[in-house]
RNA sequence: GCCGAUGUAGCUCAGUUGGCCAGAGCAGCUGAUUUGUAAUCAGCUGGCCGGGGGUUCGAAUCCCUCCAUCGGCUCCA
């Protein structure tokens, strides 16, 4: 006998050879009905699998990341059984689940697919999941693996079964088709109720660009039908959100064959709204300390050989700006760390003289490969919030601190609330690898993870994700389709420093090398924006929002008394207008709500008699009257509120 | 850069297997209407059918090529 001991700390005797699937029933059928695979002692695997010891089992439904991850990768399976069935011959590389499903890479040899197939191979994967086939684990020898995969002519199979050990290496098999596999899986295919292939793609083998191009085919799987359907319409939603197809309606940016791919050109309502970005930050950053300078858009060609991104991308960059006289070479600038660290070495400094922090909205140019190109977030010319800290090695922690009050701050007034933190340490296998002292990687790196305990930020740490120079913490949202991107973060640099020879003079009177610390609490304004733009599905925080308040009269009548109340808000700095077409009420309202504007004022015959406006507010419908000050009032507690910080 | 898809008016989209002067809605313009909480009516303007080349008596439609966009891959200072 031996002992299960649930979740709940429940504890059960059976049989040795139980299988979690069995336990489930014991519990309750319906729970049975549910299970999808088992976490037996902190590893997950088949419903089916013997137990053979004392085990603490959790059983895993589609509410666990780890249930739908199984039921996913098995849906991977039973795809790749279907396309084999429709295409004989097909040969396939990995395949995997993945954040929202999974997908398979095939090499489809002389079949020639795309997303027309997809509802025949949907259709066959449906069939197949009714026959309720097993997936039947099987422990096999290497020799027996590649035997099998050698027999079948599946050489991405073979490549993969020789980086394996022996003796660690299993099959699953279900209905006529058999994959080199980890597992775990479901214990059969008949979880799978609903099927959707999402998109046809190609992919590199093993990611290698030098290698060849399978297929890949991702798809997803749901239990029920109605969990696709909501999948489906949360897509729709997400496509409404995105930030490429609000920009143009909000008439935010725009882009221009003509100037080129990936060249971001700001319309006047996005300019004044990033305008208005850049001021909060600047205001925030003058009161932490930081100065603003501005540098050029090109440095010469030396300048990045001292930093080394000359030698590390020069290839990769746009091409040089030769003088036409002397034939120096400059670069488009892709970072205004060089640029910074020289206006560092304008003078001696003291240890007095530091934190020393400059800021700049430097705009970097960046030659991104064309198909990597997208909408605001990925472009080739680009304004980082960019600041570096200089400053001595114990004063990292102190700073870190800084920067992230910004970065906080930032979030609040922007509301955003779901963001992920990353710290990026060393891999400690691989220590030879980094640049600096170990005392002050030691330092640095137990002072953000100091800090962001402090902060109770819940931080995710990543060993062996620093960059050569220094570790750093990375502030990452999610985007409309759950996509992550990063936005702020904060760097810390042992590299530059050495490489451009910086120095303060220590109260010791001795030459010392300061620490520089890159940051930008937006990441870029581009990003930003585009993020922000999704984040909030073009409904801008009150602050930051084009178009304030609408006033709507009703007729050209209250012409005289409208022009009064714009007056009246101008005077309060609030970006208002006035909709004067001879339009119906019905349809000014409408539009206004369209463009998102937060605030309609509509105002008439009772309006101007007792000097009040009456209030709608955007998604929200009738406020009611307002005395005018009284509006005003009640505006400017709302965006005080957000900008409180 | 690679794989796949797409490209018709400012926007969203129709345009069967190649065949009459390329269509609609919205936006815009003109006029009428003077309006009370999500679309007033009428008329009009507007398209080298992404660019170039080819096949054909004839191309938005078929082929080639380039460009851009979209979904991925690789990359991302």
């Amino acid at each position: 006998m031996i002992t299960i001991t649930l979740p709940d700390s429940t504890q059960k005797q059976y049989e040795v050879g139980v299988t979690p699937l069995q336990v489930a029933k014991d519990i309750s059928e319906g729970l049975a009905r549910n299970v999808l695979a088992a976490k037996v002692n902190g590893l997950v695997v088949d419903a089916l699998r013997p137990l053979t010891r004392d085990t603490e089992l959790q059983l895993l439904t589609w509410n666990d990341t780890e249930g739908k991850a199984t039921m996913w990768h098995s849906s991977a399976h039973l795809m790749a059984e279907a396309i084999e069935l429709l295409y004989p011959g097909v040969k396939f590389g990995i395949g995997p689940d993945i954040e929202q499903g999974f997908y398979y890479d095939i090499d489809f040899g002389d079949y020639d697919i795309s997303s027309d197939d997809f509802d025949k191979i949907e259709k066959k994967i449906l069939e197949l999941a009714r026959q309720k086939q097993h997936y039947l684990r099987k422990e096999v020898s290497k020799n027996e693996a590649l035997d099998y995969f050698t027999k079948k002519g599946d050489e991405y199979k073979i490549e993969l079964i020789n980086d394996l050990e022996d003796g660690q290496i299993s099959f699953y098999e279900s209905g006529s088709f058999t994959d080199l596999c980890r597992g775990p899986h479901l214990p059969d295919t008949g979880f799978i109720k609903a099927v959707k292939l999402t998109s046809i793609a190609g992919a590199y083998w093993r990611g290698d660009e030098k290698r060849k191009q399978l297929t890949r085919i991702y798809g997803i799987t749901f239990p029920k039908k109605k969990e696709l359907t909501e999948y489906l319409e949360l897509l729709e939603e997400a496509k409404k959100r995105d930030h490429r197809k609000l920009g143009k309606e909000l008439e935010l940016f725009m882009f221009s064959q003509t100037v080129g791919a990936g060249l971001p050109m700001w319309l006047p309502k996005g300019a004044e709204l990033r305008e208005r970005l850049e001021q909060f930050l600047k205001k925030v950053q003058r009161k932490a300390g930081y100065k603003q300078v501005i540098t050029p858009h090109i440095g010469n060609v030396n300048l990045y050989k001292t930093s080394g991104h000359y030698q590390k991308y020069g290839e990769d960059s746009f091409r040089p700006i030769t003088t036409p006289q002397e034939g120096e070479e400059y670069f488009l600038k892709p970072m205004n760390c060089p640029h910074h660290c020289e206006i560092y070495k304008n003078k001696p400094h003291s240890y007095k003289d530091l934190p020393m922090r400059i800021a700049e909205f430097g705009t970097v140019y960046r030659y991104e490969q064309s198909g990597e190109l997208h909408g605001l977030t990925r472009v080739r010319s680009f304004t980082q919030d960019d600041a570096h800290i200089f400053c001595t090695p114990d004063q990292v922690k102190d700073e870190f601190k800084g920067v992230m009050d910004i970065v906080m701050k930032i979030f609040k007034a922007l509301d955003f609330e779901d963001f992920i933190t990353q710290i990026s340490l060393r891999d400690p296998n691989n220590p030879d690898k980094y640049i600096g002292s170990e005392e002050n990687w030691q330092k640095a790196e137990q002072a953000i993870i100091e800090v962001a305990e402090e902060r109770n930020l819940n931080a995710v740490i990543e060993y062996g994700e620093a960059a050569f120079y220094g570790p750093k913490m990375d502030f990452m949202v999610r985007d409309a389709l759950g996509r992550k991107w990063q936005l702020g973060t904060i760097q810390v640099d042992y590299n530059l420093p050495e490489r451009f020879e910086l120095e303060y003079n220590g109260s010791d009177n001795q030459k010392h090398r300061p620490v520089m610390i890159h940051r930008a609490p937006f990441g870029s304004m581009e990003r930003f924006v585009a993020v922000l733009i999704e984040h909030c599905a073009g409904k801008f925080p009150l602050w930051l929002t084009p178009d304030q308040v609408s006033i709507l009269p009703i007729s050209e009548k209250y012409q005289k008394y409208a022009e009064k109340v714009l007056s009246l808000l101008e005077i309060n700095e609030i970006r208002a207008q006035i909709d004067d077409r001879s339009e119906k009420m019905g349809r000014k309202i409408r539009d206004a709500e369209m463009k998102r504007i937060p605030y309609m004022l509509i105002v008439g015959e009772k309006e101007e008699a007792e000097n009040i406006v009456s209030v709608r507010k955007q998604g929200e419908g009738d406020m009611g009257s307002f005395a005018l000050e009284a509006f005003v009032d009640h505006f400017n507690k709302e965006i005080n509120e957000m900008l409180e910080v």
